[in-house]
DNA sequence: TCCGAAGTTCAAAAATAATTGAACGATTCA
DNA sequence: TGAATCGTTCAATTATTTTTGAACTTCGGA
C-alpha cells in the first residue's frame, strides 16, 4: 500500500507506465490547444494502443464518465483524429487514433482555425463600417489604417495555414 | 434609459463605437490562444487608440480592476505586445500597444509555444525510457515506433515556427 | 522623513468550463 | 415484441480559471 500512486487522475487503472506518460502528455496538449483534457486523454491512450478501443474501454480505463467518452470520441471522430474501425463479431463500435500528422492537422485547421479566422474577418468588416462613420478625419484615418493591417494579419494567417499543412505534414 | 446597452461589458464607460468593436474583437482572439480576456480587451483598446494610455485610463475605460489591468500589462508587455513610454512630464506610466505583427508572433512563440515544445521533448524523453523497459518486444517495439513519430512532430514543428515568423512578418 | 500617487500581489469571490450521471432513443438478438 | 446493450444528451455538479479589491511596496517631491 505503499506504491506510490501514479500521477493525478490515473488511480488504479491499471494502466502501464507508457500508457501513463501518453495520456499526461496528450492531456497537457490539449490544454494548450484550448481543448478539454479529457479529449487528450483519450487520445493519448489511443495513440499507444495497439488495438482499437471501444468506448466501454476508455471509461474503464481513464475512469472518466461516458458521456465525457462519448463527447471526446465524437469531437476527436469530426476533427478527424480518431477513426471508427467495427471490430468483426462486435456489436459495439471500437475507435483507433488516426496517428498521421498531417491529418490531424489538417482537421484541426479545418474545424478550429478556419471557422475562428473566418468570422474574425468578418467582424473586421463590420469595424470598417463603423470606422467609416467616424466624422473627424484624423480619427477616421488612424482607424482605416489599423483596420486594414488588421485585415493583412488575417490575410496572412490564410496564407500560412496551407504552408503548415504543407512542411508538417509532408 | 431605453438607450440599447452597449454588448456585454462595457456598459457605459465611453467606448465610442470602433473601440467596442475592437475590443471585443480582441477579446474573443485572447481567448482564442487561451489567454484571460481581459488581456483581449486591454491590447484592443490599446490597437485603436492614437495615445498611450495610463494604467487608471484602462480601469477607467474597460471598467475592471486595477489587478487585472496591472496584471494585463505586465503579461502583454513580456508578450511583446505593448510598449511602455513616459510621457513627458507626467509621473505614471503610459503603454501603447506594437502593432507589428512580427514582433506580436515572435514574442508569443518565445514566451508562449517554445517553452512548451520544449517541455514535450521533455516528456517525450520520459515516455522513450519507459518503453524501453517493455519486456513484450511486440509491444516495445510498437510503442517505440509512436513515440519516434511523436518525436518527428515536435522537430517539425520547431521548424515550422521560424517559418510562419517569416511569412507573417514579412 | 513624511505624504500620496503608482503599481504589484495574492487570497477570496465570481465567472466560466468540464464532467458526471441519469434518462432517453436506437439497435440487435431471441 | 421484449430485454439488453450502446451510445447520446443535457441539466446539475464539480473543477478550474479569472477577476476583484484591499493591503502592500516603491518612489518622487515637499
Amino acid at each position: 500500500m505503499d506504491q506510490k500512486e501514479a500521477t493525478s487522475s490515473s488511480v488504479s487503472t491499471g494502466l502501464n507506465p507508457v500508457e501513463i506518460r501518453s495520456v499526461e502528455l496528450f492531456r497537457e496538449g490539449a490544454k494548450l490547444l484550448g481543448l478539454p483534457k479529457s479529449m487528450g486523454e483519450i487520445y493519448g491512450l489511443m495513440y499507444v494502443s495497439q488495438s482499437p478501443m471501444s468506448l466501454d474501454d476508455l471509461v474503464r480505463r481513464l475512469g472518466i464518465s461516458k458521456g465525457s467518452a462519448s463527447q471526446g470520441i465524437t469531437f476527436l471522430k469530426q476533427l478527424g483524429a480518431v477513426a471508427e474501425s467495427q471490430q468483426a463479431g462486435e456489436r459495439k463500435m471500437h475507435y483507433q487514433a488516426a496517428v498521421e500528422i498531417k491529418s490531424l492537422i489538417a482537421g484541426f485547421i479545418k474545424s478550429e482555425i478556419r471557422p475562428h479566422l473566418d468570422a474574425t474577418q468578418g467582424q473586421i468588416s463590420h469595424l470598417r463600417d463603423e470606422a467609416a462613420n467616424v466624422e473627424i478625419e484624423e480619427d477616421r484615418e488612424f482607424y482605416e489604417e489599423r483596420i486594414e493591417r488588421l485585415h493583412r494579419w488575417t490575410k496572412r494567417a490564410k496564407t500560412v495555414l496551407p504552408l503548415i499543412q504543407t512542411v508538417m505534414g509532408g
